[in-house]
DNA sequence: CGCCATTGTGTTATATTATAACGTAACTGA
DNA sequence: TCAGTTACGTTATAATATAACACAATGGCG
């Protein structure tokens, strides 16, 4: 019998991260190139500081990260929010609403409604790519032009329930 | 032919308003009654704004309101922090993680997931009482213990479009 | 190329949202 | 009525986010 899949297993999809890293990277320029867009090195390092951590991050976590890496300029959290701007409405990263923070995305460019199990001892979010849930297409029967949904479902995960006895 | 059901309609459930509010407050005391707790003048002050307003608010224009109301003595964050969060352990508000705004529950008590669709010309919010999205029972699955869900859809109400053209 | 329009970056200041910490008051149960 | 607990009030500050403006880089186009 096939092992059950687990949180931890959805959460990182059994995969190499530094491969990832390197493919989602690559997606993401190929997606910009493709839309006429512009991934500058400010907007390609806070992708890599979010695909780095592959967990969420506060922007200004972000911005401690990149004055981490480069101590000699010191930059303000403007210059932070506008490339998470960027990249979210591209669909490289999505925002975590019920925790201030940001997340890079599994599926970049994919339009498809993002959902997130979150557990909050590890800390690990899990993306599905579940289709979208019902509740859009009742809106959409109630004539509500829906532009964008936040599921995010909060809890403890196996790994985690386990030990903690 | 019946007429479809509106944003609208379920956004405040074809009621009269002041009656609304008076059972949903009736309701809040019966329930912290049989819970043992205590519905203090504070707390009941908050969760009557909120029901008041029907549409989220923010904890800053909650404390502006209790300030405007009595001028006499201005009170700090912190008192209307604390009765949001009674108010949200007990389930008779919710959060609008993606605004962050809270808003009174229309059925207080109730365990199931609250999911909201928010139009965002309006601002109107209308919590449905759906079954559960399907994610909460793919997470049981996992393993997942939820503790908590959210789910926002943002967008432009059947009202709104019409009146923008 | 040289110009201009547009887009992106950097900086300062400040707005908005939320909580820590600590003392006092009110309630509850024995 | 006293002790324990819960709630309130106050001060200060933390954490998150944006406005506004100047400058730089980019990219089309003559």
């Amino acid at each position: 019998m096939a092992r059950k899949t687990n949180f931890a297993d959805i959460a990182f999809r059994k995969h190499d991260h530094g491969r990832c890293q390197r493919q989602l990277l690559s997606e993401a320029k190929q997606l910009c190139e493709t839309r006429k867009l512009r991934l500058t090195s400010r907007r390609r390092q806070v992708l890599e500081i979010l695909l780095a951590s592959h967990q969420p991050m506060g922007a200004y976590d972000i911005l401690a990260e990149l004055n981490r890496v480069n101590p000699s300029v010191i930059i303000a959290p403007p210059i932070v929010y506008r490339a998470l701007e960027f990249l979210m409405s591209e669909g490289l990263i999505h925002r975590i609403e019920s925790r201030n923070a940001f997340i890079s995305c599994v599926h970049p460019g994919h339009q498809c409604a993002a959902q997130f199990l979150i557990c909050r001892d590890c800390e690990q979010v899990a993306e599905l790519e579940d289709s979208d849930p019902p509740l859009l297409v009742e809106a959409n029967n109630l004539g509500f032009a829906v532009d964008h949904s936040v599921v995010e479902i909060t809890g403890i995960c196996a790994q985690c329930q386990k030990h903690a006895g």
